[in-house]
DNA sequence: GGAGGCGATACCCAAGAGGTATCGCCGCCG
DNA sequence: CGGCGGCGATACCTCTTGGGTATCGCCTCC
């Protein structure tokens, strides 16, 4: 009895997303068959009926849904490893840089701060930013596209990653200056989640698709930022956003609304000394 | 070019282990020639020198290092995939269980209360016990022999792991009744490293050696428990481990010595409602 | 300078991954 | 009710490739 291979892996989950054989294989650009007997063979060999076959199509049992999780993670370890080497290739080859990622429309003062500070310790290699949609950078950790990240609870997960944490800071709603709320000293959320004629933008659901409501659908910041300078949508963001948008805008703090921290994060058994420096000065700023 | 499978991985972590590719090869059960082949392919496949061959041996790169680390890594999710699902399946067949790893010898108190208050939980399911070494349960969560663990800071790591804390004590010092220093209300941990008559035990490291010192040396908690008692070693512990030694021992506050904190931990990405549950009994005790 | 350890090469074989053709099953629709 | 179409499984063949044996070339140490 072999061990499960990488190959099973990729294929069970082409089959696990796309819950049809014939498509699965087409993805995987192979014939069908041979998937068909893969999978089979899988299960075999982990004892453990994975897909529930009808003529109509195939479900997920337990034991699939469960290694179709784990499986996921496998696989980005697997990619992890095969990029962070390449990359330790590279290094060897005189062009050493870690690579770190953020939120496209972060806080561009705090990043310039660190890459400011990290230039100037001794040993510093050369910084590559990798800009990435909210919540992508977990993902990009664990496959080894990036080596650290920021990241801002509550709202990027960090399960499974080391952190630091950076800063802590309250929200704020952004407003036309001319609104009937921006001589407030604060508001509360609920006085600006459903403010007629300033609805809340609708971000993209991981799916590709839109949640129902009245808002705008914006698909970045650059668009985001254009409604908001506009007066056509409200947002509420961390203080350290305002400095990003157009000055024609009042911001007022939202009470209660939960308090976001910036954490400076990387994968768990991190050995690179770029890393552990460039976390060292940013927990020093 | 086709993407890394386990298989190589495991051929590498062999080889990098081993720094010979003739023991490697015995280990893995194969010839030496193909082992050969299959790195030499893989350096290929990654455009990396992975190893330094001379006549004499094979040293890691820069790049292999890293490699070791990382497909040490990817392997380890990998099993625990296999592992998890082979389990999940087991539990469609009508035996579900969590298995809970604590280090051996750890506060039994803690975990009777928590085994009970779980016990008493709807849709509670059965708890396997798994005791393990020191430092041991990270090991076993990521490689899917274990769904939650209990674990000691500062002495275990909970790199890689999501967990939540449970309670916060101190270390006291465990010493024969009569001895001198009995009487004290509080010591310094100076006061009692190199106490004649009762060094200080040595464990074993990972690779199964033992530092230099004047101490006994000892392999598990039985081993300790008895040379405390018999009055030829002294340890400090956790206040909790109080608990599990002789009643002829004297327990005074090591006021320097850092403060121990259990944490009840599991792997990043469980989504079994079992580990939830359990988590959110320990939280509440 | 010869012996022995080590990794690489050459060459062969067989396991197994993948392709094509086809079957059996089941909804669906005319 | 019968044929059509979609889907997964089977049968059978091919050829890639992983693995084995024999051997070489190189270096180190007697």
């Amino acid at each position: 009895m072999v061990a499960v291979e990488t190959r099973e892996l990729r294929y069970f989950v082409a089959v696990a997303e796309e819950l049809n054989f014939g498509r699965a294989a087409q993805r995987l650009g192979m014939a069908q068959p041979p998937l068909s007997r893969a999978i089979a063979q899988l299960e075999r060999r982990l004892d453990a009926t994975l897909l529930e076959r009808t003529s109509r199509g195939v479900t997920l049992t337990g034991a699939g849904a469960v290694l179709l999780d784990e499986a996921r993670a496998a696989l980005d370890a697997v990619v992890a490893a095969e990029r962070r080497t390449r990359r330790a290739a590279e290094v060897a080859d005189g062009r050493p840089a870690v690579v770190l990622a953020s939120k496209a429309g972060a806080s561009t003062e705090l990043i310039a701060k660190l890459l400011d500070a990290y230039a100037s310790e001794p040993n510093s290699v050369s910084v590559d930013m990798l800009l990435c949609g909210p919540g992508e950078q977990g993902r990009l950790l664990r496959t080894g596209r990036a080596d650290v990240a920021l990241l801002h609870r509550p709202f990027d997960s960090l399960s499974g990653l080391d952190h630091e944490t950076l800063s802590t800071e309250g929200q704020v709603v952004l407003l036309p200056a001319g609104h009937p709320l921006a001589g407030r000293p604060q508001v509360r959320t609920s006085d600006v989640t459903d403010l007629p004629g300033l609805p809340q933008p609708r971000w993209p659901r991981a799916d590709g698709g839109y949640p129902d409501g009245p808002g705008p659908k914006v698909r970045d910041h650059a668009q985001l930022q254009q409604l908001v300078s506009l007066g056509r949508a409200s947002v509420i963001a961390p203080e350290s956003a305002r400095t990003n948008l157009g000055h024609d805008l009042t911001a007022i703090p939202v009470v209660d609304a939960p308090q976001v921290t910036t954490v400076i994060a990387w994968p768990p058994h991190s050995r690179s000394v770029a890393v552990a420096d460039l976390v060292r000065t940013a927990a020093r700023l």
